[in-house]
DNA sequence: TATGAATGAGTCTTCATTCAT
DNA sequence: CATGAATGAAGACTCATTCAT
């Protein structure tokens, strides 16, 4: 059952032609930037990862910078529009447009687990070695109108009034992500059960939705609520 | 009369004569790699920032790997002690516990202003380059007592009974480093008012405050809440 | 649909249909080889130049040390042979053999605009690394009977007789090609009007002539010399 | 008589401490690259050459362009400033300047043996990958004088009227410089005759005084050549 | 013929580390 | 304490060459 040696000649191709090279590797150095961080990965180890050799990879994406360019445009940005291009700026719901991006948060984490390390290690931060790449994908106007529409739901008394607009994006990014940048990728089977996708996304609804509304939950109840607090 | 080139600036600040060189490098060191990733900084970065050669860096800490050594014994476990040396294990007032942690992530972090950055890109995570040498500073048996406190608290239904108490020291941290890192470092200066610690520190104690009463809010109302349901 | 970063740029001059492939790989690669020198360049920068991959350059010439040869054996050799073969051994007329070696080096090297570049860069001197292929090519018989025919013409006293027949060669070689190889090749517009061809090899020849000559103008003139010494 | 052989500790030092290390591998550098042609020479034979490791050559030079700037700047400048310094541009005694040129670029290619096949290889040409760096050290100013120096004497009917005298300096860099490009560098020893510098700057001097003084010898005599005729 | 994908060997450059002084 | 000179090992990148298609 052990899968036979294979002797890659030059110039044979080991992997089914079906798949693409390019994104193959560029899904190796994805996982493996987010594994190590990015100024603690070579080359060497990526194309190890892939199953190539170094010299492929400069084939594929000439320098190691523009591999970093194409992680973050062809995956990390797909990941940021994953989350914001839902929201709708004009919308005046604050508690539902967080929880939708909580949601989706939880979503894209799963689809990419290397997602939440990635984020935290170089992104985040002076330091982060993607910062300004990936900064360039974030729809700055979106964000804005979140937090104004937060801002106005303070403003009719529905949420706590204090919290800060302009930083409860980052409180959920903090909540959502920093848990799951611990220990995701690696050991993904036999994690403790807390960080299980469903217990994380209740703790943090938890933490979120009063918070959020704070003294504000009795002052204006929902529909639904009232409903059953009424039964 | 002959020199070789330089590739760094020389340190532009010297030490200061009644300084310690071995502290005053250590200082050096813990702010550049806390700025700039531990893989990312170079012995002889950090010797420039220090105004010393890197072969000083060498007669003091004998190999980088002591050097992080002792960054993180004699810097970040001091951080680490701070926020959990005054918590009682035996206590039950959950709820004061998780304020009182809080507070003191505050203070540390105003007194370290390099902490929330470093703790965030080389302890958090697997890629964290720093994680096994500061875990061990970690005070396991405290943090455990204060998860079991916490889910006391829920029992007794004094708080949030969704949230989950093995992840609620992980989202304190998030909430209240995370911010922190994104700016702090370099531009101390001009940070934009809602970074401030007043205004991130009641941010912060909004949404815990809430988030982690929940529902209990009502069960165990205070006063005035109960005032208010009365009408 | 993915395509690797490609870092020369395709070449510009397809080729015409009608003219032989090999033919038009050797042309490009011998311009090119004069222009940047021969270690300078790289097969891929000649496959480019000429509308082709590099594979093709290995299709038609196996390796580039052969490829090498053929530009020496097939191009190279031309203008050698254009040079020496209308000079008669055996004729005893000095003065004009060298003229007329001067005559045809220039005939040549306006017909490959590359060849004075290529002869002084990497046939010249030791570090030539057309050197060894090129100086086979060379007619060393008739060579070395110039030389004698020269030195035959001193004998007699037509000659200036402080010069040394065996570095003649050399310096007419000098003479016609170094001013050439200056400029030649990408600028071959707008040169200036010195480096034309009709200017130069005045030039050249005025040089020459008197300097071949020298005081034996005198010892054998010409009819108005003889008038004017007669007086 | 074999010299022992050195084991070198690492932080050992080799040569004598009276030698320059930067300038013994500034002459390593100058010698190689002469011989081997810029392109095709290494950063590592250069330090195999000096008898240390290339790492040492970044030690000292940083890149391999600025080793580069060093050799320009600190050796072939020096050549030109021997050959060009002590022209005085006001002079007007052509001839005269023109032997002192003569003169001095035979010094100067005595004393730096590698000065004409660094010269012929890398500054003439487009190809010439030191050019730009070494034509920031030619003084034009005193060659355009020199230039029209040359021009004065052909009206005054002291010079033969065919010379272009902007080609001028350049055929006597090539009388002068390709012979010894030739062989010069690694057999000074067992030079054919011919190369010798005392009968190549014969030879040299024998065409150039007779070329450039042309028909012009006989009408314009100067007086020494008068007596001399008498007698 | 013609090419795209692949590689091994080599080149420049960086860096932690050493050691005589 | 402190440094300058030196090194070996490793990393990014280039290039001639190969081969299935």
């Amino acid at each position: 059952m052990a899968s036979p040696v294979r002797r890659i000649a030059p110039g044979r191709r080991a992997r089914p032609p079906g798949e693409d090279a390019r994104e193959h590797l560029l899904d190796a150095a994805t996982a493996l930037l987010s594994a190590r961080g990015v100024a603690n990965t070579t080359i060497a180890q990526i194309a190890a990862a892939a199953g190539v050799t170094s010299a492929m990879v400069h084939y594929w994406f000439e320098t190691r910078e523009r591999l970093l360019d194409a992680v973050v445009d062809e995956r990390v940005a797909r990941a940021i529009h994953e989350v914001w291009d839902a929201v709708d700026p004009a919308a005046d719901a604050p508690l539902g447009q967080a929880q939708g991006i909580v949601k989706r948060m939880f979503d894209v984490t799963e689809q990419m687990p290397w997602l939440a390390s990635l984020w935290l290690h170089e992104i985040v931060g002076e330091g982060g070695l993607l910062r300004g790449r990936a900064l360039k994908h974030v729809p700055r106007k979106t964000v804005e109108a979140f937090g104004r529409s937060i801002a106005r739901g303070m403003a009719r008394g529905e949420l706590n009034a204090r919290i800060d607009p302009q930083l409860l994006f980052t409180s959920i990014l903090a909540l959502v992500m920093l848990p799951q940048a611990a220990v995701k990728i690696w050991q993904r089977l036999r994690l403790p059960a807390s960080l299980a996708r469903a217990n994380l996304e209740r703790h943090v609804n938890a933490l979120l939705e009063h918070g959020l509304r704070g003294d504000a939950a009795v002052a204006v109840p929902t529909a639904r609520r009232q409903r059953r607090r009424a039964s």
